[in-house]
DNA sequence: CGGAATTTGTTAGTGTACAAACGATGGTGC
DNA sequence: GCACCATCGTTTGTACACTAACAAATTCCG
């Protein structure tokens, strides 16, 4: 009914729209990550820095500390376990739990690997000034 | 053997991370692009968007147009094509080349969402004030 | 002209991510 | 006690996203 009105404002340019924009970013960011970290991916790494922070969790509340649902923080934690970082087992007080816990290999590796994930957040950040980051992290975090 | 010189300053919070955000802050835009347009993935219709403004393309240069490597850009136009909203035909001057043009049925597609689009926009930044926005915009357009 | 490098599209393999459905367990209210 | 409901973990299916390897076609360059 109103597609004679403002001819122009129904151009949609897809360069400009936030969803393709974070799409790209994301996609920078992790190239940078995979040319820092080889050995470990984001999601990984990130249920790795949780369960060393926390000490241990059951499955699932790893998962909502990360923003993985039940089936995506399965596989993630699945590779970790093969892989000796995470070892898993029963809560005595629920049957349906797993309790998770980061292996002294686990712990290792993330102490190795939290600096360079520092200087991955640096090189993410890197065309921006200092206050620029402050104000992008602020905006973001608004978006969540 | 830096170890005990400023103890606090190697302690890794994901949550203040910038791909951490990011992820969170990309699963907020999914899920509403999900909730506004359900026939259609935010890539695929990326594609097709690309495709209409563009009239015609190859397989590879709508990829590099829409952020996306050839192996991703050869699954997302099979779906478009086995919809019928993409057709393909051979390039003459280029035998190794398929030019992909939108059907007719994938023009009134993308006519029909792109309003929608709009919309997804707007819901994704409405946290944000107007200046906020541009802000933001205009920092992220830098970690591209 | 002819060999080398590049481009194009394809396939296979790995790793998120989400929805939907499932069985098993745990807690709650009646 | 028991039915009801939420939670936990799992599986299946779809859809990106990237790497690596490949064949065919094209272009570049000596």
């Amino acid at each position: 009914m109103t597609s004679e009105t403002a001819p122009e404002d129904a151009a949609y340019r897809l360069d400009e729209q936030v969803g393709f924009i974070l799409r790209r970013v994301q996609q920078r960011h992790l190239g940078i990550f995979a040319a820092a970290i080889a050995d470990l991916t984001p999601t990984q790494f990130a249920a790795l820095a949780k369960l060393c922070e926390r000490g241990a969790a059951s499955q699932n509340a790893l998962g909502r500390a990360t923003a993985m649902d039940a089936a995506t923080i399965k596989g993630v934690v699945d590779r970790l376990r093969s892989r000796g970082l995470v070892t898993a087992r029963p809560d005595p007080a629920d049957q349906r739990r797993v309790i998770l816990t980061a292996t002294d290999a686990g712990r290792q590796a993330f102490a190795r690997l939290a600096p360079r994930a520092h200087e991955i957040t640096d090189e993410t950040l890197a065309p921006l000034t200092i206050p620029e980051r402050l104000m992008l992290l602020a905006l973001l975090e608004k978006l969540t």
